[in-house]
DNA sequence: TGGTGATTTGACCAACCGGTCAAATTGACG
DNA sequence: CGTCAATTTGACCGGTTGGTCAAATCACCA
């Protein structure tokens, strides 16, 4: 990828300063001068790394799937159920909170029927949904935990920690501005700790 | 607002197509050109009915902000505690099935910071959702419901409902394209049953 | 030091954008 | 019908957009 390290350095910055800007504008609302100029580089200077706005944006978001995916991967079927399904939800919530920007671009592209990334979706996604869906299944079919739908309670793990990043403005407003992460790790603790004991 | 039956047609035609656009598209990557298309009438005609591409994005926001927050004013404090919130939940899920532009739309706003509805937020929803959290909290230290958070539960609900709608095509591609509303609102019903009952 | 490929840039372009305007057309009503 | 306001439209505008290109500059290495 990288042969020199100055372009590895400005495809970093590149791709930083488009983080940025994509994940507050928006695919359509996002200018090439405004990455260009949050990146420190001339446009034609930008457009000498990548070929398009849109390559920019694809990279960017192939590139995220990766880091969003692997804690389901670490779902582990053979610890204990409880503590592997709030360690994931408190991994995904570290996450969201860690990198909000990252967590709003790909909101964003679902958002929009996320026709860049649909075989993803139904490909690896799907697949590896299906694969812990049925781990959690089993742990519910053995007594472990209460019997749940186990996509579903995936889907909701994504839903609640996604959330807190995603319409951080209307969560800050109504919390109040202040302790919005420490309330709300204390909340999903318990309400997943509700759901999968009896 | 509407002096001749012209203007109320042509009004409503305007935002039913600006709806469509603007979910789709976000407002950055939605154009007059294609709304005035979509409506069937020419861009000049468009601009003669709203001032600018804003005014009907802050008309269609405006407008959607009662409808939203709606169900929210119907709990019932004298209501059964559980049925109350369930309920409340089930007219959440049912409005992000039925409307799911207007979901789009909304959760598009606030994902780039709701710059347009600031106000909104942190005045009538603020107050809104402090008021109905004092009724939850007020039936978990009666004993009526377990001991919860009444704002982080009203969020639950929110990031719960809408998630439905909001990331429709991650859901579907999950779940395999089928019975996605019937399976979430199962799931959710026992989800928020189990949180609120201990 | 010179040479060579990698990098950077200013100037430029066609397409598109939101929006204007004067003129034409239409609708309502006496 | 006539008239006047409401509606519709084509032509147009200045600014912006994504993207190109040839020329200049730079970094590296023999």
């Amino acid at each position: 990828m990288a042969r020199t390290r100055i372009q590895a350095r400005n495809r970093a910055l590149i791709r930083e300063a488009a983080l940025d800007v994509f994940s507050r504008q928006g695919f359509g609302g996002a200018t090439l001068d405004a990455i260009a100029g949050e990146a420190g580089l001339s446009k034609p200077n930008l457009l000498y790394y990548y070929p398009s706005k849109e390559a920019i944006y694809e990279d960017l978001l192939t590139g995220l799937l990766v880091v969003w995916l692997d804690p389901l991967i670490a779902l582990d079927p053979a610890g204990d159920p409880v503590e592997e399904l709030l360690g994931y939800m408190r991994r995904k919530l570290d996450l969201s909170h860690q990198m909000p920007r990252e967590s709003r671009l790909f909101a964003g592209e679902i958002l929009r029927g996320a026709p860049r990334i649909e075989e993803h979706l139904t490909g690896e996604l799907h697949r590896l949904v299906a694969e812990k869906a049925a781990v959690i299944e089993a742990w519910a079919a053995a007594g472990r935990i209460a019997p749940v739908d186990g996509r579903q309670t995936i889907i909701s793990i994504w839903a609640l920690t996604q959330h807190y990043a995603d319409f951080d403005v209307q969560v800050r407003a109504v919390l109040g501005g202040d302790d919005a992460l420490s309330g709300a790790a204390a909340h999903l603790d318990t309400l997943f700790r509700r759901l999968l004991t009896r």
